[in-house]
RNA sequence: GCGCCCGUAGCUCAGUGGAUAGAGCAUCAGUCUUCUAAACUGAUGGUCGCAGGUUCGAUCCCUGCCGGGCGCGCCA
């Protein structure tokens, strides 16, 4: 809420003026429950010392350093309680004569300078725009913004193109809660920055071929002898898990001891599949789209989606079969970044060592540090920025981007698709993509940074504009998690259990009675609270899985928002909400209940959350907000009665619970979870 | 060895350069003839890893240390 804020500032900045401190940049922040609604203004503590300096001098002469120093707090913690007292006076003026909107009274506490809201007034001013906003309440204030345009703010966020890339899952394994984790986030972010209103690019990457695909395969070829259990039906999800089987057998083979001939075997379809057999092929292709199959139909159960236009469902084999990492390899080695290995063990392999190319780097880091400090650098500046960047080059060591045998490693065909997405979003549609973003593990820290590396010396235009945005892995108690020797979570089987257990709470508690109607709720409740488990959670802390914690339904957890908000809609449903007129305009004030005010001012910040969010890269700041949010409304449900409430409050509540709800739907569809009606 | 991340209540985690550090779970005691008890109320529980520094003010910023996780050329 910006209500007021700029009448604030200019009043207080030339009360200070008047006292001598010109030019100075105040700022307000809101003040914290359970302090009344309001900003507050810290300058009083910045300019106490300031004030005091002449008196402290004067008091501590003769004083031993520790003695001056407690003197000099003192008085400076007495000089800014006195300013903030004669400020709140002289300001309180200009409130009572209106000057400042929405603000009721202004106080000192301590060195602290307080604007209290008219709470009433406020809270059905948000109520009301919460209503004629509705769906598009807290979105961007740059969405809908032309190139050229200035945001008055002065961020950085009008609109631009950006890509996304997350939920990256290789075919021929099991889906685990690992890449739910990666899927959940990557999806929200892509939808808060949407509706900071960029245009983004929702890409996935599927890992399609390579050697564990070869595994799967003959995995599969054996899977009699090796005890791997046939799919339970043909269902796509049966069929994945199927070859998750496969491919986890097969590996244990592959690593045994004596173990070679199963190596010669793998590596033997694999040649013959790059080769172009007709059989490796078909057999490739059945078998991927059969995963592929499975995938679209999680995606389409968590609400994640891919942008189909331009497509950005992007196959590590096509990327193999256009040759496009060999292609930049090649291109990398002719202008003399990437260079031949000439060991013994490696002969031919392409490698970048980054350290070399300091020379090539620096103008560009120069230039960027000049350009973010609107001034040219001094000699010792460069020198510094210089010996940085050499730190760097080391730390980033060597890159192989090209086996000795000429094939192509992961790393050459992310900077092949790297540029690609470049193209294919200017092809498309004739404007830059801005940025590119990839959401994945921070285990690939260094991969991401080596990558873009090579993009700025290959003189990428927008290699700067890649980032990578990483989060910490879901880990079980006892390690890592690792497809290969099989100790994941699957997705399907947390999720399974999910839906039985909260189909059973729906049928005890037994307010649903429709067959499908029970189905499709415990669906919803299920899918939002193992998403909710693995977003609440900051990006930088790892998860260590717990099966049962994942699947609480109470306390801080999806379906406590649901409730509320189902809750929420039985005291609206059929309210006739004209009655409260446009609701900006209070119809009549009554005393409003404290209960009433805090769920005003929880949804007051629902804009600037949003915003926080985008800017971090980070929903579990929107998941917490939506949890105190859901709590404050409990408060409510609790404190006020509504339904049978007298006029006027019937229709301000009706009004507040209405906004609740459309906050939370809008919540949920931003971080991409379901929502039930009723449950 | 070097680099990145984490360390806050018994457990899992929020939090912010500012006012008395918060939730959930767990434990204990309560609340359904009153708009859904997947809820609510109360109690218990903290040297914010340790030690310095910067600051009017540090859990937050800086430095060092300790503990845990991850990464560091032919895996993806």
């Amino acid at each position: 809420m910006r209500i007021a804020y700029e009448q604030i500032l200019s009043a207080l900045s030339r009360c200070l003026a008047e006292r001598g401190f010109e030019g100075l940049e105040a700022q307000l922040s809101a003040i914290e429950e359970p302090r009344p609604w309001g900003v507050s203004s810290n300058v009083c503590f910045t300019l106490a010392p300031r004030i005091a300096a002449s008196r402290i001098e004067a008091a501590s002469a003769g004083l031993s350093k520790a003695e001056a120093k407690k003197l000099a707090i003192d008085l400076g913690r007495e000089a800014g309680v006195q300013l903030a007292s004669e400020l709140a006076l002289e300001l309180q003026q200009l409130c009572s004569q209106g000057c400042f909107p929405y603000i009721e009274r202004v106080e000192a506490e301590g060195p602290y300078l307080n604007f209290y809201y008219d709470a009433a007034a406020l809270a059905h001013m948000i109520t009301g725009t919460v209503r004629v906003m509705d769906e598009r309440f807290g979105q961007g204030i740059c969405s809908g913004m032309q190139p050229g345009d200035e945001c008055y703010r002065g961020y950085d966020c009008m609109p631009r193109r950006i890509m996304v890339e997350y939920a990256q899952p290789n075919t021929h394994k099991d889906f685990h809660v690992g890449h739910l984790r990666n899927a959940s986030i990557g999806q929200a972010i892509a939808n808060l920055l949407e509706f900071q209103g960029h245009t983004v690019y929702k890409a996935t990457y599927l890992g399609d071929v390579g050697l564990h695909v070869a595994k799967a395969m003959w995995g599969a070829a054996h899977a009699q002898e090796l005890g791997v259990a046939p799919a339970a039906s043909d269902a796509p999800q049966d069929r994945l898990a199927f070859w998750g089987r496969c491919y986890k057998a097969a590996n244990a083979r592959f690593e045994a001891e004596g173990g070679e001939a199963v190596q010669a075997e793998v590596r033997a379809w694999l040649a013959h599949w790059e080769e172009g057999s007709v059989e490796a092929r078909s057999q490739w292709q059945s078998s991927r789209d059969e995963c592929d199959r499975a995938f679209r139909d999680i995606f389409a159960e968590l609400l994640v989606d891919f942008t189909a236009d331009p497509n950005c469902w992007f196959y590590e084999s096509i990327v193999d079969d256009t040759r496009l990492g060999q292609k930049t390899a090649e291109e990398l080695k002719r202008r003399g970044i990437a260079q031949v290995d000439e060991s013994e063990k490696y002969a031919g392999s392409l490698y970048v060592h980054f350290e070399e190319h300091l020379g090539r780097l620096l103008p560009g880091e120069i230039r960027a540090r000049e350009t973010a400090l609107g001034r040219e650098l001094r000699e010792g500046e460069r020198a510094e920025l210089e010996a940085q960047l050499g730190k760097t080059l080391r730390r980033l060591g060597k890159m192989v981007i090209l086996r000795s045998d000429g094939t192509s490693l992961y790393q050459t065909k992310e900077l092949g698709l790297a540029k690609h997405k470049f193209d294919l979003v200017r092809e498309k549609t004739g404007e830059p993509l801005a940025e590119s973003l990839y959401v994945v593990g921070a285990e690939q820290k260094l991969y991401f940074e080596q990558v873009f590396s090579i993009l700025k010396l290959w003189g990428f235009p927008n290699a700067e504009n890649c980032r990578h945005i990483s989060y910490e892995l879901v880990v079980l108690p006892e390690g890592k998690m690792s497809s290969r020797e099989g100790t994941v979570v699957s997705y399907r089987e947390l999720k399974d259990e999910a839906v039985r257990r909260a189909e059973e709470i729906i049928r005890e508690k037994g307010l649903i009675t429709e067959e499908q109607q029970i189905q499709e709720t415990a669906r919803k409740v299920a899918l939002a609270a193992i998403k909710f488990t693995m977003l609440q959670v900051g990006g930088n802390q790892q998860i260590v899985f717990d099966f049962e914690q994942a699947l609480s339904f109470d306390g801080r957890a999806a379906p406590y928002l649901q409730y509320a908000y189902a809750r929420a809609g039985k005291l609206t449903a059929g309210a006739s909400l004209e009655q409260g007129g446009n609701g900006i305009q209070p119809t009549a004030v009554h005393e409003l209940h404290a209960s009433e005010i805090a769920l005003a001012r929880w949804l007051s910040s629902f804009p600037s959350v949003c915003q926080t969010a985008a800017e971090r890269f980070e929903p579990a700041g929107l998941c917490n907000y939506l949890y105190s949010l859901a709590a404050a409304f409990s408060d409510f449900y609790r404190d006020c009665r509504v339904i049978d409430a007298p006029q006027p409050e019937r229709a301000f509540r009706q009004g507040l619970c209405e906004a609740f709800r459309t906050v939370l739907r809008t919540g949920f569809r931003l971080l991409a979870l379901p929502l039930p009606e009723a449950m």
